[in-house]
DNA sequence: AGCGAGCCCTGCGCGC
DNA sequence: TGCGCGCAGGGCTCGC
């Protein structure tokens, strides 16, 4: 469900409350919830209790907390999450009641605020908590946002840079598109091309900048292929300043609440009403086994397969 | 290489 | 009221 605007929600309000702070206990619920938890590297829990957590980061849809021993220490490992597709991550006093998905609790102590316990819930438990090794990033640059550190999980590392991340290169992705035979919405949620883009924000970017979700990558001009990233990188913005797209109460902050991006959505969901843009009405079509929504009007499909120069 | 299918899951809303 | 179906923000693996 989480895309980049709302896993970077949760990151920034994670940050002030795992940074500092030491692991005193944790409970598992849900055995399925470790399934990216390879064991061989150590029991998930005895790795993580007595930790002490040295940040909140994000690479595109994942999140990760390095964890050492204490200040000053490098970290060589880290607590990995993903969201899937209802993943949440909750704040609470201890002593809270329980969410109805609860799969995994940690026991924090920090310095200043006291003891916390972080939620782990997950309706359909397409998400997961791990404990990993960190390796260093190919190109040297700090892994991901939240962190000045070039170290990244070695379940993220072949995950692409996010859009909003100093270190994407607008070049390499722009060739790759160039580069590619496929269609150009496959090519947005393709996480080693590009990350933190899923299925409801590349509607809205390939909606704001006017091209068919199945137009081949390498057909798109550079013009448009740079508007398309930059739409992409708008739409990303200004769904993060909203606090990220909330349908219901499965997307929520670390304090419980949603986001208010639902009501800026233009394309996403709004089959059967009018294209904002045009008037002409909306559609919902098949794509990639998933739904794809755009204007036909402002989103026609494009039959040659000749490179253009617009 | 690219791509479709299948799989991992729970739960909601809808039509019958 | 109950049941079956389609649907849901992701991602990985397997074949062709």
């Amino acid at each position: 469900m989480p895309e980049l605007p709302e896993v970077e929600v949760v990151r920034a309000g994670l940050e002030p409350a795992v940074t500092g702070a030491t692991i005193s206990a944790v409970e598992v619920f849900e055995p399925r919830s470790l399934r990216r938890h390879d064991p061989a590297r150590g029991a998930f829990i005895d790795q993580l209790e007595g930790q002490r957590m040295s940040a909140a980061v994000r690479r595109g849809k994942f999140l990760w907390i390095p964890l050492g021993p204490d200040t000053g220490t490098v970290a060589t490992r880290a607590l990995v999450a993903h969201l899937g597709m209802s993943g949440q991550v909750l704040l609470r006093e201890p002593g809270s009641a329980d969410e109805p998905q609860l799969r995994i609790r940690l026991h924090i102590e920090h310095p200043e605020h006291g003891e916390l316990w972080i939620n782990f819930a997950d309706q359909r438990i397409f998400g997961s908590m791990a404990v990993d090794a960190l390796i260093p990033t190919r190109d040297g640059l700090p892994a991901g946002q939240g962190s000045a550190s070039p170290l990244v999980p070695s379940q993220v590392a072949h995950i692409a840079r996010d859009p909003l991340d100093p270190g994407f290169s607008d070049a390499a992705f722009l060739a790759a598109l160039r580069r590619k035979s496929t269609g150009i919405k496959r090519a947005l949620l393709d996480q080693t091309l590009v990350s933190g883009v899923g299925n409801i924000y590349a509607d809205e970017a390939l909606w704001a900048a006017r091209i068919h979700y199945a137009q081949q990558s390498s057909t798109l001009s550079p013009a448009r292929s740079k508007i398309l990233l930059r739409e992409v990188r708008l739409v990303l913005a200004k769904a993060l300043a909203e606090g990220g797209t909330s349908f219901d109460a499965q997307y929520v902050n670390v304090n419980g609440d949603s986001g208010y991006f639902s009501h800026s959505l233009n394309a996403y969901g709004q089959q059967g009403k009018p294209c904002p843009r045009c008037g002409a009405t909306i559609v919902r079509e098949q794509f990639m086994n998933r739904s794809s929504h755009l204007c036909p009007r402002c989103q026609k499909p494009v039959r040659r397969i000749a490179s253009r120069t617009d």
